[in-house]
DNA sequence: TGACTATATGAGCACATACAAATATAGTGC
DNA sequence: GCACTATATTTGTATGTGCTCATATAGTCA
């Protein structure tokens, strides 16, 4: 028997959507939200001061990131404060981390 | 003690290598390359005939694998063969994977 | 060398999107 | 209602990039 591959014969939509997944984590601005929100559920004020970038960015890539169903949203009163709906995403950039770690070693052993 | 945060004070610089990672997972075309890999060491040709690229995409799509550090070429005679260099990958694309169908069946389950 | 095959690259178009400035919307308290 | 605050959206601009056509490069075989 044949060693199982996961990803043989998906249909082109379910690789639309992957492919949408890991564009969703493509931006730094973006990487650099989840990483704050990782400490727990902010309101926008918060991430805006936390991440440096303004408010109207801000805004737009929370929308991008809870679209792609990445935060939740939770109104209180004027605030809105956004949480991490999947927490995957972190064993997702720790694997990517890992990954390159590798990859630097390895170049750091051709010139070392 | 707080619970371990793996993102947490990440440099500007490695959180762009980890976006460009992501960057280089976020199209179909390089997803469909990728996937046909997994079978094994392929040429051009043959993943042109794979995929039903043109010649052109699958050469500019295969370079763009290669110095993201995802692809492994080796020449010979008129081909030029690619191979995964970083296996680790499919593990990201299966964890996509599970996280949308969960997503999906609770979407599902919301309007059953 | 010359004809042929396989792969890569340059130029240009079309489209997507990150960002900012200004404005709109929604909620609070007087 | 009015002023105020927090968040979202509209508009415009600049940049990036996926794709194609045509061409260049590299290798094989007569």
């Amino acid at each position: 028997m044949p060693k199982t591959r996961t990803s043989a014969k998906l249909s082109d939509a379910a690789i639309e959507l992957i492919a949408a997944r890991f564009r969703a984590l493509s931006e730094p601005t973006r990487l650099k939200l989840l990483m704050v929100l990782e400490e727990g559920e902010k309101s926008v004020t918060e991430l805006v001061q936390a991440t440096g970038a303004t408010q109207t960015n801000v805004s737009r890539q929370l929308g991008i990131l809870t679209t792609a169903g990445l935060l939740a949203r939770r109104k209180s009163g004027l605030s809105v404060f956004y949480r991490i709906a999947d927490p995957g995403i972190f064993d997702l950039c720790g694997h990517v981390c890992k990954s390159l770690q590798k990859r630097l070693a390895k170049e750091n052993a051709i010139f070392g």
